[in-house]
DNA sequence: TATCTTTGATAAGATATCCTTATTACTCTC
DNA sequence: GAGAGTAATAAGGATATCTTATCAAAGATA
């Protein structure tokens, strides 16, 4: 290989014609005028050519002419680069996809993208909602940074964070006979008619199984779920979070013996690091989060 | 300011990241394997992120793998760069103009270019041909690096370096009646119809002035002058080297008493160096003519 | 012309950077 | 669980790089 040029000494050649001299190159760069000297001679004798005139001061030979906009050139990019790196370091500076269920999109996102925007404000955001499965899925692939989800299934390659319980609990139209109590015990609902749900799988494993186990009904759509809900059809099990904060017609008990939750947690690849504007949201999210708990 | 990169830790990233361990990379760079480990983490440290994971040999950080190819990028730019001005810098690779007088070009530069070209193939070269004095202004106004001629004038602001003398003699047809001497003296050529030329201004100031002090004709165009010389229309003086060497109906007979000669030499700024190229140029116009002299 | 100022080159020494060898800690494989 | 591989760390040495002090030369000033 040939040469190997250093950033700085090119930046001490373009001070020194800047300022028409190395004294004042080394008062603007904060050296001493030897280590400029220095530093360009030894350019020089790498380049096997000098770039300045001997006994005129600060002119540049013909060959320093046609290096200077080189070395600029360069320079600036290096510059360019190094401020984009540490921009990107910062966090300040890429892009964050991430996938949740869509109780967590719908309920928690706006609050915590806000904040987020509020301080990165250049900073690409990529929302996915979709089941917990499927945000699992995203994250294994690589598809997305992380996810926001209960998790689906034991996986080695995924880390869970654990951020916050969400109570199950049953949904059923505000006049059903059940709907003013406090809590309900899963045997109470053996006579109703059950829908079961996306977050369905929630109970399977528990002493609640058997709502879903043998049940006919199976709505995926949420809106047609509520519809069904509404008319009085038969009643369901949700997280509460997944629950409509504003609905006239439909009553949420919590379940209690067994009482249930749904863990919500981030889900990241287990093996790797999340880019510096990944790192930013989640350490936004943790403190949002801690925030509202204490 | 921000971060300042050096290219050398930018090559051990990508060297890691293509052998695929700390390891390879340094046997391939012919470096100790904590030389990288320290050179990286160094980097990593200034950037503010981890560059490769940490428990999982040689493999990237999502901002790793936005850091690499840009790492890559400025790598090369570096080192086309480097390459470039090596090769400049050793004369390889550049431009050289040039401007003579018309004999030097017509009768030397084709000898002197051939041997430069087969030496230095990349060079681009841009000869012109002027008068003694165009070649001195080109040369002080920087139109071109370097010019060959006699010197026109004192100008401090120029160089001379001496090639070679070039005497001038009488031309005149070869049945005129001095044609056949081996000399003449000035003074033998009173009676004659005088032609001035270009090359007369050599006369100047010495004590053949009179021929051109007192003359009727003035031709600058070569062939012209010729076509008048071989219809025995007059005689002129000419340095040898601008008489053409296969002229069957002219001839050429050395004046002396005084002996006239013409200086030619390198013209240069006197101040600038030459470009590396032109120093090439340079180097073997004077070996070539050192070689043709002894 | 002599002096004063300013410039870049040089020398010697201090400091920082970079690299080496030796060692340790960890992971993966068998 | 032993052994081969890996990367991280520690300590010391070799270079680079910078600083201060000094010099020589060129320009400016009187």
């Amino acid at each position: 290989m040939g040469i190997e040029l250093k950033i700085q000494p090119l930046r001490y050649v373009l001070a020194v014609w800047e300022e028409g001299s190395f004294h004042g190159a080394a008062r603007q760069l904060h050296r001493s005028q030897p280590a400029l000297s220095m530093a360009i001679r030894d350019l020089e004798e790498r380049l096997g050519q000098p770039l300045f005139e001997k006994n005129l001061k600060g002119q540049l030979t013909p060959f320093g002419e046609y290096c200077l906009p080189r070395f600029r050139e360069l320079v600036k990019q290096h510059d360019r680069l190094a401020n984009e790196l540490q921009h990107v370091a910062e966090g300040q500076q890429g892009r964050v996809t991430l996938a949740t269920v869509p109780s967590v999109a719908s309920r928690l996102m706006p609050e915590f993208l806000a904040a987020f925007i509020a301080e990165y404000p250049n900073i690409n955001i990529n929302l996915h909602d979709e089941n917990a499965e499927f945000v699992c899925r995203m994250v294994a692939s690589g598809e997305v940074d992380l996810g926001i989800s209960s998790v689906w299934a034991r996986d080695e390659h995924l880390s869970y964070t654990h951020l916050f319980e969400d109570n199950i609990g049953v949904v059923l139209h505000r006049n059903h006979r059940l709907a003013n109590r406090d809590s309900l015990q899963w045997h109470e609902l053996n006579a109703e008619r059950f829908i079961a749900n996306g977050t369905s799988r929630l109970l399977q494993n528990t002493a609640a199984a058997s709502l879903v186990d043998n049940n006919d009904f199976y709505i995926s759509n949420m809106i047609s779920l509520l519809a069904m809900l509404e008319a009085g059809s038969g009643i369901t099990t949700l997280p509460r979070l997944a629950f409509p904060v504003d609905n006239q017609k439909l009553s949420f008990v919590p379940l209690s013996d067994p009482k249930l939750v749904r863990q919500i947690g981030i889900i990241k690849l287990a093996n790797r690091s999340l880019s510096p504007s990944a790192q930013a949201l989640e350490e936004v999210i943790l403190k949002r989060l801690k925030d509202v708990t204490t």
